[in-house]
DNA sequence: TTCGTCGATAC
DNA sequence: GTATCGACGAA
């Protein structure tokens, strides 16, 4: 009951259409991916060449993907990740003591001073310490006004 | 200014809220979760030495994975996307022709037939030929219904 | 017990060198890495692009993505893997009867005939399900040769 | 040329070796599988459970994460990646200065010293940026002897 | 042992 | 649905 074959494709279009889809069109989608693809892949392995590279003149590999990494994230969240996890290492007992410019910043962090309040010049290394503890301290308590801890 | 170490900690719990957070809380979190992770290891290496058994016995592992993730589907779904996939296969020309029954549930389904007026018996390959065949253009039209494809 | 912040650097090579890497080195392998991921984010999402059109056409992108994966795949090794497969559905009782031409091919093949010897004609339908039946139990055949599955 | 539907089935052993294939063979293993596999799918949603109570208490699930992870590397590796890590920082120019100690630290390894060598007692602050320095300081030299980095 | 591919998982 | 991560198999 129909024409065999081709089902009911009684329109004469060459090759297009064939079994009632937009054959052409979806050929063309599937050429135009597969050209992309294929671009990607060569991008892919001229990544992989200067890694390579990279390898040859003594670098370390794994440590230079971890600081593509960092650079991806902004100045800003990276620190607020890293206090972050300062305070859960020494939450778990995990890390050293705090330096005495990071305790600082904690309790003028505690004690409502701002960013601004680094009492350190910035070319000194306890400014970035300070900077560390404040903004730890200060992610601290942002977080106990969002939630309730238990024994809050 | 302020006594040192650990923060405004004046509270005498022990190794509780150390460093102003929930201390005893989170390392209970994180011991719970290294124990669950203990446990899937566990499991995951168990699920190897099978596979690695069944290597030995003459299988064929990635065919058995394959099988394993059809039969995670249901039944319905694996047709309906065995149908669509056929249908894609043959518009791009990759498809051998359609077997006699295949194209006549083809036809039948752009008929209205349904399901269930499959003219061969259950233990008759062309069943499921014909099922196939009903199954993709029923899938395509209903396909056809719910988008205007360029030249519709 | 040396001159201070950067350590034993007694050339004078400008900003190179740091801290007794090859700071200009690292900082151009890093500059090429993030130019070329760039231009390969830059790709993926003219993909993406591609799909949502497609999708806006109508097309099933997963069954889209399921075709271009089948044609990354060499036609040999497909059929090889699609015969592997059919045979273990078979076994687990997952699939239909084997159509009269597969099962002609899989008494072909172990009568020790060649592809060659498909006695169906090109366009004939039979002809994809005999090759199949003889694809099927040749990769059988062979896997039994090397293998002594139990009972064999 | 023999009776046909399921091959060269002599034995009538029921229902195992269907299509010459050891079936009871496969659906054991199958079956063994599947059971491991959900097993491991209900822990890993005890352990999506676990991070979900954490959450609700008010930690951050991705520091969390990270924290695991931190866990699951020997304090060893991970100093040593840490060390890395700040080297290639500064060479960026990403990091801020060295802390005093930690440039002892690297003077005191450039000089022969040995780990043991940290003039800081252990629990004043001062004795890991040392370590830190010593450490970084040493990956970097044992890195140059082993490759030579154009320039050296 | 290292690399590349593949699947799983988290966002 | 996508991108990252870890695991697995191959060389």
């Amino acid at each position: 009951m129909a024409p065999r074959k081709k089902k009911q494709d009684d329109a004469p279009q060459p090759s297009s259409n064939a079994g009632g889809i937009a054959a052409d069109q979806l050929r063309s989608f599937v050429d135009r991916i597969e050209r992309l693809e294929t671009e990607k892949k060569g991008i892919a392995d001229d990544i992989k060449d200067v890694f390579t590279e990279a390898k040859g003149n003594g670098f370390d590999v794994p440590t230079m993907r971890l600081l593509l990494k960092l650079r991806k994230q902004k100045p800003h969240e990276r620190e607020e990740q890293q206090s972050m996890l300062d305070l859960y290492l020494h939450a778990m007992g995990m890390a050293g003591e705090y330096t005495i410019a990071e305790q600082q910043g904690i309790d003028d962090a505690s004690a409502g001073k701002v960013a601004t309040d680094n009492p350190f010049l910035t070319d000194d290394p306890r400014h970035t310490q300070w900077a560390t503890g404040w903004q730890m301290q200060t992610t601290l308590l942002a977080t106990q006004d969002e939630n309730q801890p238990a024994g809050a």
